[in-house]
Order: C-alpha cells, then structure tokens, then sequence
DNA sequence: GATGAATGAGAATTCATTCAT
DNA sequence: TATGAATGAATTCTCATTCAT
C-alpha cells in the first residue's frame, strides 16, 4: 500500500526536524566551523546525500537552523508579552521569560536563545549578513524597548546602542555559561542584576 | 663561529613574538577552528617549518598565545590597581582600565582582553581546560573582589558567582563588539552600567 | 530508493580488498615507513579521501591489513596440516608448504607470508603490539611444535625459543630474498637445510 | 692560544664518531626511512648544520655508517681468522665470533653486524646498490666458504647461494631479535643449530 | 667548525560536496 | 526519499635541506 501524500509530507518534515535539531545543537555547543556535516549527519542518524537533498550547503543548513528552529522559538519568547505596558514592566516580563527559559531543563531552548544572540559570532556573522536587513528581530525589539524606557524616565539615560549591547551580551553570556555548564549546576542571575543596569 | 646564544635567542624571541601576535588576532576575530595556521604563516610572513620549529601544534599555539601573550597583558592591567581600597573601588578602577583598553585604539589589548574572557569558547574551551587547575587568574580574582563586596556591604546580596558570570560575561559582550565594530563607530557602556549591576 | 544493503556491502568489501592489496604489496616491499599513503591510493586507484572513509589513519590500515589479510591467509596455510603426526612430520609439512609457496610465482602469498614474519620490525612493532596479547599465532605454533619434537626425542635438546626464532628467522629471510629477488631468479633452499637445524 | 691543527683534526673526527654512532644505532633500531635526520642531531648533541657540514645528505650519511663504521667493525670480526684452515673449521671460528658478540653486552657490535646484514633493505637496499659492484663483502666471504665446504665434503651439498642466504638470514634473524629484545633477555642460538644446516 | 633559524615540498588527515542507484 | 561510496581541495603536520653568522 503506497503511502499518502501526507505522509510523505510528514515523514519528509519529521526528518527535516531531527537534522535541524542536530545541527543547532552542534553549531551551539561548537560553533559553525567547529562542526563538521559528518557529525551532524551522525547526530541526526541520516546520510550526507539526505542531508545535501534538504540543504543545499552547510551555509544553508546553518540559515535553515536559524530561520526554521530558532527564530520561531525565541520569537514564540516574546509574542504573548503584553507589549502596551510601561516599558520597564515589558523588559520585566521580557527577562522573567528568559531567565525561567535558562533555569528550566529545557536544553532546546536555551540552545536556541543562545544561537540566537550569537548570530554576530565570526563566520555566522558573514553567513547571516549576507541575507539580512538591518538588525535581527530582537536586536530592534530591544533598542525599542530600551528607548521607550528612557522616555518614560524609569531607565538611565544612556546611549540606547550601548544599553542594548550591554542588555544583549549578558543574557548571551548567561545562556552560554548554563549550555556549557549544564542544568544541573548553574545558577540563573536574578533578575534584579539585570534589571539594576537599566533602572534609574 | 656561531651566531652567540644572546643572538639566537633575540632572533627567536622576535619572529615567536610576531607570529603569537598575528595567531592572536586571527583567534580572536575568527576563533580557534576558524583559523588556519597558512593564514597564521601569512600574517607572520613565515613559513609552516617555522611555525611548527616553535610550536608543536595548532593548539600548543593557542595556549602559548595565552599564556604569553595574553595572561600578563591582562595581569599588567590589574596590576597596578590598588587592592586595598575598599572592593568597590577596587571594581571602579578595574573597570575604569578595562573601559579605558575597550574605549582606546588599542585593538591588541582589546583583542587580550576579549581572548583572556573568551577561554571558556568551544575548542578553546577543551585546549584550556586540559592544563588548567582551577579558574584563569581574571575569574578568582573578580570573584573575590565581588564577595569583598558583599561583606562591605556595597554590593547587591546574590551568589557571588551569579554576579562574577554575569560581569565577566558583559565585558566579554563589550570587548567582542569593540573587536567586530572597530574603534571607530564604537561606543563603550559607561561605567554605571556595570556597576549598577552590583551595587546596592 | 537507496542501494540495497547487499549491494553496499559489496562494493565496500571490493574497495577495502583492493585497498588493503595494494597496501599490503606497498608495505611488504618498502616498510611501513617507507609506504606514502599517495602511493597506496595510486596502486588502487582510489582518493586519499575513500582510504580514510574505510581506514581511520595509517596505522589502522597496517593493522587491516595483518589481519584482514595477512592473518587469514597464513592460517590458511596451517589449517590443513595434520597436526595429529608426529612432531618433525608436522614440521615437515609445514616446510613443504611453506618452500612451495616461496617457490611459487605467487607473489601476494609470499608477501603474506613475509609480513607476517616480520611484524616485529620497527614501527610495524609498536603499531602491533599495542593490541596483541602474546605472540602471533605462528610463533606460538612453532613454539609448540619444537617443544613437542623435543620431547618426541627427534628435534636437537636445544632451548625452544632459541630454535623457534632461528626456523622463524630463517624463513623470513628466505621469503624476504623471495620478494626482492622475484619469481624468477630466485632458489628455494632445500627443506633439508632448514630440517638440518631441527633435527638430531 | 690558537688549537693546534691536530687538535682540530681530533675534534673534528671525534664529533664525526658520534653523529655516525648515533646515527647507526638509530638506523638499526627504526629502520632509513624511520630515522629523522633530528633525531640524529638529539640523540648526538650536535646542529642540523654541523651534522650536513660532515655529511651532504641522509643517504651520505647512511653511506658513511656502513662505510666508516658497520665494514671495518666486521671486517675485524673476520680478519683474525684463520683462512686456511678447513672450511668448516673457519665457518666454525666465524660463528663462534659472530655468536660471541650477540652475546655480548656490546650493542654497539650487534648493532653493525645488524646493519651489515641489512643492507639489503628497503630504501638501504637502493642507497647501497648505487655504488656498489657485486655483494657486499661478507657476502662473497661466506659464498666463497661455503663453496670450499662442499669441495672439501664437509658441507652438504645444495646450491651455495641458497646456502649462503640461509646462514645470513638466519644471523640476521638472531642479531635482529638480539637488537630488539636487549642483552639480558636474549639467548643465542647454539652454533650445532646453525652448522647444523651445512654440515653432512 | 658550529649553531639553530628558516624554508618548502611532501606526507598525513579532514571535510564539504557530488553521484549512482 | 534515501543511502553511503567517492572525490578533491584544503589543512595540519613532518622532514630533508639551506643559510646567515
């Protein structure tokens, strides 16, 4: 009995699925020149030609991982935060979901959070430059965010790029620390460290 | 008649000199896999057979760039703080050295800097780890300074190596931006928001 | 649809078996030293890169060849000597088969033949020796069979591992000059000399 | 005070001595192509220079072992024998010198009597043939010998060259088990075991 | 006579990518 | 859709050899 179009559908993105996965923990743990395609191919227990049929180079393997795994998720992150609050209530909320996401179990998560502030990183940031305009989605969310905060006097008044900047690499570094680390033995920041760096 | 020992070892310390030097920027800017050692010959102008008569291998050139060429650019910096003031001065002066190297056009001190605080990176991670007991002198010492802190009653109450990730984290952030943007379109943080990380 | 598993395996077993020839001729005439794994990949006319997909290094491709074909094809040899006659008979077959296969113009069983003998060469040495428990086969074959001679009052009253290194010696240098000096040109000696060491 | 030219002519000869010791010993233990000319410069404390100030290159080099140090060390081994005894009473002397020095404590004995034998090796083998016209000495002494043997009725009577090859790889045999196993744990085959192959 | 820095060709090894089936 | 054999260029590493002093 010959399968149905859905299922070949099915299986063809469950497939997809599993060799994303692989890669965007690999590219997380071992950055994009650290990981081979022969590591990601054992990873997702599949053979390089599956692999090339997907993708259509590492480059784009690396593209899909972001555009199919992590900026859905990290974006999922952000979606039900009630943006029409004051800006230091949203930047709470913001960071109460992040932290809760780095303090969990969920390893996916924290993996994608982090490939996702680390896009600037060496040849990632070639690959990614190559087809984006103007910041990622989050780098904008939060100068947005950070600027209104200086309006409605509750942050420091600072430079915006340079709270952003500062806002950003932290939570990268915090998430690199709890991948490299492991859930068990890190400790989350609170939330007030963070906090402190913006409030007046 | 030889060339005298004195001779030899000037040639030698130079051309060693020259090549951690230009390895140490190539790591820096494109991390350890990103790296390869024909570009380090290039960068160096010396061949591979130099290379290798001085270091074994790819990755007895990254240790020996940090530990010669990054451990005592840093150890200089903290150097000449004064450790006996209270701890929140002692961080003060610290950071304002370390705003300073980031705010200079110093790219190599930037580039120690970022190495010194980028250890813990991937491969890198792995080549240190190897040969090291205990955390790199940077980490023990912000460490210390933060529980200092604590007891002085200057600084906010959190586990004290929550706060020493979260601070080495974002001056990693600010030296990795400095080296990725340049000195010129750079502006660093100021000091406030750093501190207002640990300060009650 | 993939190719049938049946039918990798096959084409896989094909490729190894030509690599490991080759290897095996290469290594036999020149040394492990003295082999390039460019001239290997030449003589089976393959890329450097399909000999690392079957071998992980070139010491592993040695050890493939002792025992995927060395190995096997020596124990062929012994397999169908009575080993229930009498000591010297034993000894006398083994000879018999060992002179005809050097008399021959089969070259890859002398081969065979001489790299098994001389597995105790210099690097040979190490690689082997790391995974070998005691003594090749052979040795410990011929060890036996003298100690057996021995006691069946045919063979001389001398120390066993004396004699047994002496014959092993012997027909290494016999195949040795077998496959330097070809088919062609080349004497056999007589069993009778080497029986001459043995026997009262 | 200026050295006078004797005792540059005694520093130069001395430090040839040991970079050709050095040298030897290591061709007899890794084999031409397992040796690198480093190791030789470690193993006799001298420069790459100095060592290629003596010699122009490896194969000189190993010319030269033979030369200077492996042929007048076993030419002395024969030279007090005397000639015109019988055969088989000057094989016996032979052999009794021969089985003496693998007895002995001497490595440095052992070591050329390995090396003479070995000529016929791999790469040596081609290094060596360039410049040579028939066998090597020992060769035609023992071929000559055995021929004699046989004339006098003592010997048995096979093909001398077949004979010839016999006795040589079996000496080859027991001083290359006597290099590789060390002085104290090496027994010497008997000399009944050896004349034993030529004898009626 | 002596040193060791320096070179470059070549050997070992890895890896993205292609291809026949 | 799926497999893994196969390739070749790039990368790491070794080593005989040269050279300035």
């Amino acid at each position: 009995m010959p399968k149905s179009k859905e299922q070949f559908e099915q299986i063809r993105n469950e497939r997809i699925k599993i060799i994303l996965n692989s890669a965007a923990t690999l590219f997380a743990l071992k950055g994009y020149e650290g990981v081979s395609l022969d590591e990601v191919t054992k990873e997702a227990k599949c053979s390089h030609g599956l692999l090339y049929h997907y993708f259509s180079n590492k480059e784009e393997l690396y593209k899909a991982v972001l555009e199919q795994v992590v900026y859905p998720d990290v974006q999922a992150l952000i979606s039900d935060i009630n943006w029409d609050q004051k800006a230091k209530d949203v930047m709470s909320s913001l960071l109460d979901k992040v932290l809760e996401v780095v303090s969990s179990s969920n390893d996916e998560k924290v993996r994608n959070l982090y490939l996702l502030l680390n896009i600037h990183l060496q040849k990632s940031l070639a690959v990614v430059k190559k087809n984006e305009k103007g910041h990622t989605p989050i780098f904008s969310y939060v100068e947005e965010l950070i600027d209104r905060g200086k309006k409605e006097n509750d942050f420091k008044d600072y430079d915006t790029i340079e709270l952003t900047i500062s806002i950003l690499s932290l939570i990268k570094g915090i998430a690199f620390n709890r991948i490299h680390i492991g859930s068990k033995r890190f400790i989350a920041p609170h939330k007030e460290i963070i906090m402190g760096m913006l409030l007046k």
